[in-house]
DNA sequence: AGACATAGACACCTTGAGGTAACCACATGC
DNA sequence: GCATGTGGTTACCTCAAGGTGTCTATGTCT
């Protein structure tokens, strides 16, 4: 597969890819938006997952270690007895935020155009 | 997995969610971006092919063919006996540019943030 | 007593996206 | 004659994302 591109303003390392790569798990880009928009940059596992309709409370954990690893979120555990954790979204994190949101804003302002994919998809299947 | 969530924003067809099946095929975006800025709308299977390092002929063929199923781009054969084919966008195919545009230039522009998390990525490797 | 909530851990399974490689048909160039 | 480029198709394989279900421990509520 070796191509000699005198364009290398596509490599597999350039910016556009890996903004991809921030959505190519599921649930992080919604994880992210709900966190900042619906609970103030901070809440409970309880209370995302309650927020997020049809995750599973393993993707949700899942999710979550992973942003934390990723430096996106900071994870929180209080010693109480029922046991009690919240994340908090980092100034990474809330970076990324923006062009989330630039996302989700095109597609309710564009619901028509998402219309049209999904009547097609429909009509052939 | 019942929620009775009183909260249906985010139910699973709503807009957001639907935005990002765009991405979550691999190849989608770029094919979309490359034909607009690179071919003005319009360009061969080979070309594109040169123009997306990485891609595979297979996945390139049956990325585009979905894509004119859903509408995106329209295919052309050319009887010629070294067959000939190319794609053109459609005016619902530039519709969907935008939004990716808005991405991939949101990623150029915060590179850094992008460094970020691949630092923390490798880190804990 | 027993149900329920809380935040997980763990085992297990399925699905499909994505990738590799070989083959086809044909015309042109060496 | 033989290799090459064109645009596919087809068979095959792999891997990991995502999902389900069960188990833990403990404290309140009824």
């Amino acid at each position: 597969m070796r191509i000699g591109s005198p364009d290398h303003e596509w490599r597999e390392d350039c910016a556009p890819r890996r903004v991809l790569e921030i959505f190519s798990s599921k649930w992080t880009s919604m994880i992210l938006h709900v966190l900042d928009t619906r609970h103030k940059g901070c809440a409970r596992t309880g209370v995302l997952q309650r927020s997020l309709p049809g995750i599973s409370k393993k993707m949700l954990t899942q999710t979550l270690r992973d942003m934390e690893a990723d430096g996106l979120v900071t994870r929180r555990v209080y010693g109480t007895v029922p046991p009690a954790v919240d994340y908090t979204l980092t100034l990474l994190g809330k970076r990324f935020v923006e062009p989330i949101e630039l996302l989700y804003g095109w597609g309710r302002a564009n619901a028509d155009a998402l219309d049209d994919l999904a009547a097609r998809r429909t009509k052939d299947a």
